[in-house]
DNA sequence: ACCTGAACACCGTTCAAGT
DNA sequence: ACCTGAACACCGTTCAAGT
């Protein structure tokens, strides 16, 4: 099986899902891959674009979207696509990070976060505030993610209370006057 | 000058201000003490601590506190502080992380993370609320910075109109419907 | 075109030994 | 009590040289 682009990608992914990001070195995926270190720089420019690589791999699935129809306002459909992005990073270790890499080297194209923005515009926001609404959204999505994946690793008992959704809906309360 | 606690966080301070994170190593904070790497772990127990006190260093200041009785509504104060925190945070970079590994941590206590729950549960949440108010308010804060930050550092054109406020603004009127 | 081998310039943490 | 010297086990990235 010859070293491909796709398959440097998904040996990162897997690496993320059971070890976390510390694991996930060059040096440990070109162990992984029987392959020596150098070689992974010929399928991927850096560690930086891999990150988003992975991150594009992690959101851009049919289970991450939802279908706007099935829902009687926007506002519901926000929530839902919301909660189904904050359940779907809980369980991958630092994945907000890894997300936060993605959306500054914002080269790679992430759909939930883009339908995001198309629910929130299709709401009444104007495309503007459709943006910093998105942000807002995924600022709390991912700062409840890294908070509570914190709790664990820190071995405190979290609060069956998540925070997560009542900041959410009170958040899409705000957005949606 | 005998290197003590203080001057290794205050020396790491500076460092981090000047250069950012990446600059921050145990290895460069004790060659720009002019001491050997090893005599750091006498005062400080590990980096993560060290950041935590970093953090707690850069927050737990006079200006960064908000006097509720010069404002009108909680809300107001609330406004305030938020802006606060983020225009402070904005020129040091790298500080969403050093803040959320310190917060992560919750033995540091930050001051201002601290008043912002108070004038919430002033402003009619109950404490539970109030808690989660703070979580969603914390994340947009560290969140919007992190994302500034991330545009300045890829040579992005920045847009004029932040979204930072505009989403400060709706989260704050959800919170206290 | 794709990969190896080896180097460069770094990391955080520990710990015997010195003063 | 406080610090040095030196080691351990790692990093990301580059690049001549091989096939």
């Amino acid at each position: 099986m010859a070293l491909t682009q796709n398959t440097v990608v998904d040996t990162a992914v897997t690496i993320l899902q059971q070890f976390g990001l510390a694991d996930l070195s060059m040096r440990r995926l070109a162990k992984e891959l029987d392959v020596q270190v150098g070689a992974l720089y010929w399928h991927v420019k850096n560690k930086q674009e891999l990150l988003a690589q992975v991150a594009a791999k992690l959101l851009n699935t049919p289970q991450l979207s939802v279908n706007a129809e099935d829902f009687s306002a926007p506002a519901d459909a926000i929530l839902q696509l919301s909660r189904r992005l904050y359940l779907a990073l809980l369980p991958i270790q630092d994945s907000p990070e890894v997300i936060e890499v993605a959306t500054a080297m914002q080269v790679t194209e992430l759909a939930p976060v883009l339908q995001l923005r198309d629910l929130l515009e299709s709401s009444g926001l104007s495309t503007e505030q459709a943006r910093h609404g998105q942000q807002l959204l995924l600022n709390h999505i991912l700062g409840s993610v890294a908070f509570r994946q914190n709790l664990v690793q820190l071995d405190v008992d979290a609060p069956l209370a998540d925070g997560f959704d009542w900041g959410l809906q009170r958040a899409v309360a705000g957005l949606i006057s």
